[in-house]
RNA sequence: GCGGGCGUGGCGGAAUUGGUAGACGCAACAGACUUAAAAUCUGUCGGGAGUAAUCCCGUGCCGGUUCAAGUCCGGCCGCCCGCACCA
């Protein structure tokens, strides 16, 4: 017999597949449609295990789809601008655009070796001009209806990179990739108008439109738009006549516990504020308390460890509701981005302000009663009290709950006119200026007359420049510099007068956000078509990492949304279901060589190899130490490469170990007996199909034999439970399940004797065993198809089945067959297992409950006690109460 | 600090959602084949007692509900993730 030879089987299944065309979607037929995304990859330079496990995920899927009569569109491209790319730029000198495309070239043939079902006839790049015009197109839209905007915005700036930075590439106050001490800078940038929809946003997240979603990433998305319901209120100075310029109506705070205003001692402003800001320019001291707090940390232990501390300002604002002065304070606890960035201070509501007030000795009134306090003797200790209670010491608020304390605050401010419940989100508006040149160009124009305008539809696309190679070895934008002039340098399309191309290119997330509505359809004179938009979307299945629960997935629910006001597209959720996929981890390996730094002593996997049990240096033939298993990175050196793997093992291997054993939703650690193990279950089915040469021929499995021996029943019944099993796991994502039920399906199979004649030749006779036998193979392959889809072809070709595999029919459990005459039931004494009994499927309890009685083992252990009650759950267990 | 999740053999993990704990795989051990190794096949494989039949214990720990708890409830311990001075 021979051995199965994926090095000459993988290249010739895919030439086939390719060849008829196999993964094609129609555009046609769209009634029965299912769209199957995984998360588009960064042309980074190869691919990595984990796309192997992400991609394997959504081919399985795809496959399935197919395979169930679906229309299925399983597209692939690239995400293909970025910083790396300019990096690379900068050490190599070449341009970004020629790395990008030479890691795309080697990439697709990667992901082709692994023979993904993907309609290659859809792919593209987002740095392509065809890509990223309909993107302009689609800015200039957004700006039109005001959903893009600019403002002047406090960023972090880093000085070496010369870029912004976003929140998360600032590391303990420097830069991610630089280093470098991230200063704070006022730009103008563009922003998309989020919040706007924010209320929308995180209503769908609750009311079932995103019931496919994990709940672990709804929270996330929940927390991170961060609604809360309180008061906007404005703070009148005390004295009018001491307010500066500009802020003569007081200060606006925003508040989620008015209920406690009564037991307000001051008003803290953020060091950003403009009020703060404002006054430092006549106070020294305030100049230089501000500077202070901008230079402190924002990391975790910089902001746990921080002190309160505060600025007292000469000013001070009256309580709304009695004829107390409260000081006004620059406090560094306050934050610029949340609500107004003022707030009012309650100290015995609120640890931040009770830590302050101790500090610079302010009252600290109490307000909240905590239940069955007496408010004559209740103190406080030496924290603020957060808990429940009833409100006192608060006037007209006395007795109420917070709940009811705070509906009503709020009705007297709206009644006195200071202000109104109001609801803030800790969402804030993206940015999405960039400082960097691989990106799309922002299409604006900047005019001394005519301010920013925009660029005119019929001049996009605005292409990126040639720019000389040299260029990206400099720090910062080549488009914002001199070597860009030509390009940056235009005539104002408004004036006519000398002006300036916008120089900042958008953040990658935004090329992101609509990828998979391109996916669905390319017209070549618009973003997409929107009949053949929507035909498609939402996305049925959508697969990729956790770590874009938030921003990507966020982002592009909102570009959907204003896509749709924009009349592109009709769905306002993109992803109908989503997936989030554990990481592929492995074990680091590290030269016992302490005198080395850390980075030069990870080695590589292929450099170890295992002696009596041991991992041993190649290079050095001594131990190495084991580090901990870790997410497979370039820096730890814990990777294994997928075109290795696929010279020793094949695809098939590869991609049945990334999703047996670990729930794919969880981590799993890459190991070699694991492949090995994969590799052996792909010749465990070769070897139980190579014999049955032509074996499908013979038979019409729509018309199965009335009789049968018992092992042909038996096994009919166990293809039947695979079928139902294997069809259930992959519909609910369980592919490790799934995988399980094949090896026992093919362990049952194997145990059936061979119904082959004597001399191993096929069986031509239409026996009803050799009947049981096709019926089982044909299924094992078919089950198997969307796993190990070479393996599979080759099966079927070698059964003598129709056409490929891959567009046979998913095979069908006949319900009859899974439906059982007798079965046996677990009898319980006392809730211990003591014996079972096989029973009629439909006998009743009467019957059952007899049955276990006069069972030997029940008998002995009731013997001499009282049966008290006996439960009998039909169809699972028996218990027998005895004492 | 706030929010969420998880804890099952040597390991990855199953357990139809309250009903036979350990499916399936990996590793290990024993045997068959082989001059030998690899590959393959067969068997054993949570702990303890016993020749055996069989019995006892066992899902992080303590308690509770129930005929019945890995699963539900309360309280601890440990690990992981997200957010974080959000007023």
């Amino acid at each position: 017999m021979s051995r199965y030879n994926p090095k000459e089987s993988e290249p010739k299944w895919q030439a086939r597949w390719a060849a008829a065309d196999a993964f094609a979607a129609s555009k046609a037929k769209t009634d029965r449609r299912y769209y199957v995304l995984e998360m588009f990859p960064y042309p980074s330079g190869k691919i990595h295990i984990g796309h192997v496990r992400n991609y394997a995920m959504g081919d399985v899927i795809a496959r399935y789809k197919k395979a169930c009569g679906y229309n299925v569109l399983h597209p692939m491209g690239w995400d293909a601008f970025g910083m790396p790319a300019e990096n690379a730029a900068m050490q190599t000198g070449a341009h970004p655009g020629e790395w990008t495309f030479s890691n795309i070239e080697a990439m697709r043939a990667q992901l082709k070796r692994m023979g993904l079902s993907i309609d290659w006839s859809r792919e593209f790049a987002t740095c392509e001009p065809d890509y990223y015009r309909w993107q302009q197109a689609m800015f200039l839209k957004f700006w039109e209806k005001d959903f893009a905007y600019r403002k002047e915005s406090l960023v972090n700036w880093d000085p070496v990179d010369q870029t912004v930075l976003a929140n998360e590439q600032v590391i303990d106050g420097k830069g991610w990739r630089s280093g470098a001490v991230v200063e704070r800078r006022t730009l103008s940038q563009w922003f998309f108008r989020i919040t706007d929809k924010a209320d929308d946003l995180l209503a769908a997240l609750d009311d079932g439109r995103l019931s496919g979603w994990p709940e672990n990433v709804k929270l996330m998305q929940r927390n991170w738009i961060g609604k809360s319901k309180g008061l906007q209120m404005k703070f009148a100075f005390a004295d009018g006549g001491t307010a500066p310029r500009g802020f003569e109506g007081g200060i606006e705070i925003f508040t989620t516990r008015p209920d406690t205003l009564y037991g307000a001692s001051f008003i803290a402003i953020s060091p950003d504020h403009p009020l703060a800001q404002s006054m430092a320019d006549d106070d020294p001291a305030l100049k230089d308390f501000i500077a202070e707090c901008q230079k402190a940390g924002t990391s975790e232990e910089a902001i746990e460890k921080a002190e309160k501390k505060g600025y007292r300002l000469a000013i001070e604002c009256g309580h709304p509701f009695d004829d107390r002065k409260l000081p006004v304070y620059v406090a560094n606890f306050v934050l610029i981005q949340y609500g107004t960035g003022a707030i009012f201070g309650c100290p015995a509501g609120d640890q931040r302000d009770f830590e302050f007030a101790k500090k610079y000795g302010l009252p600290i009134p109490l307000i909240v009663l905590p239940p069955g306090e007496d408010p004559q003797s209740f103190a406080l200790d030496d924290e603020a009290y957060v808990g429940p209670g009833t409100l006192y010491n608060s006037d007209f608020l006395d007795g109420l709950t917070i709940e009811d304390g705070i509906a009503a605050a709020i009705a007297k401010i709206e009644d006195m006119g200071l202000g109104e419940g109001k609801t803030q989100y800790r969402l804030r508006d993206w940015g999405v200026s960039r400082q960097r040149f691989w990106g799309c160009p922002i299409p604006a124009i900047h005019c001394e007359t005519c301010g920013v305008v925009p660029v005119p539809e019929k001049d996009l696309p605005v292409l990126l420049p040639e720019i000389a190679a040299d260029e990206f070895k400099n720090p910062g934008n080549p488009l914002d510099r001199s070597c860009a002039d030509d390009w940056r340098n235009v005539p104002c399309p408004e004036c006519g007068r000398p002006a300036r191309r916008e120089t900042d290119t958008m953040d990658t997330f935004v090329d992101s956000s609509w990828y998979f509505a391109r996916f669905a359809s390319q017209p070549d004179d618009k973003p997409v078509d929107k009949a053949d938009a929507d035909a498609w979307l939402p996305v049925n299945q959508y697969i990729g990492g956790i770590e874009h629960a938030i921003l990507h997935l966020l982002y592009a629910r909102w570009f959907s949304r204003a896509m749709k006001v924009c009349g592109y597209l009709s769905v306002e959720e993109p992803f109908e279901n989503l997936f989030t996929q554990g990481m592929v981890v492995h074990e680091t390996y590290l030269d016992p060589d302490e005198t080395k730094s850390l980075k030069e002593r990870w080695i590589f996997p292929e450099e170890i190899s295992m002696q009596n049990g041991r991992p041993i240096w190649e290079k050095t033939g001594a131990p190495v130490i084991v580090g901990p298993i870790e997410k497979m990175s370039k820096s730890k050196k814990n990777v294994v490469s997928p075109d290795d793997i696929a010279d020793t093992y094949g695809a098939d291997a590869a991609r049945w170990f990334m999703l047996s054993d670990s729930p794919p939703e969880r981590d799993v650690e890459w190991t070699d007996a694991g492949v090995e193990g994969a590799w052996k279950l792909v010749n465990r089915i070769w070897d139980a199909v190579a014999p049955a040469t032509d074996a499908l021929k013979p038979h019409d499995f729509s018309k199965p034999p009335a009789a049968m021996d018992e092992a042909g029943v038996a096994l009919r019944r166990a293809t039947h439970a695979a079928i139902a099993g294997v069809t259930d796991d992959i519909e609910h994502f369980r592919f490790n399940k799934a995988i399980a039920r094949i090896y026992e399906f093919l362990n049952a199979l194997k145990k059936t004797p061979p119904m082959t004649k004597e001399d191993g030749a096929p069986s031509n006779s239409v026996k009803a065993e050799a009947f049981a036998q096709a019926e089982a193979l044909s299924a094992l392959v078919r089950l198997a198809a969307p796993f190990v889809p070479h393996l599979a072809e080759e099966c079927w070709e070698t059964l003598g089945g129709d056409g490929l595999v891959c567009d046979a029919p998913w095979p069908e459990a006949d319900a009859a067959l899974l439906r059982r005459d007798t079965i046996t039931l677990p009898i319980q004494v006392n809730g211990k297992r003591r014996d079972e009994v096989e029973v009629a499927a439909d006998a009743d309890n009467a019957s059952v409950e007899k049955a276990a009685l006069s069972l030997d083992a029940v008998q002995r252990h009731i013997e001499g006690k009282t049966v008290r009650k006996v439960v009998v759950v039909p169809g699972r267990i028996v218990n027998i109460v005895a004492n």
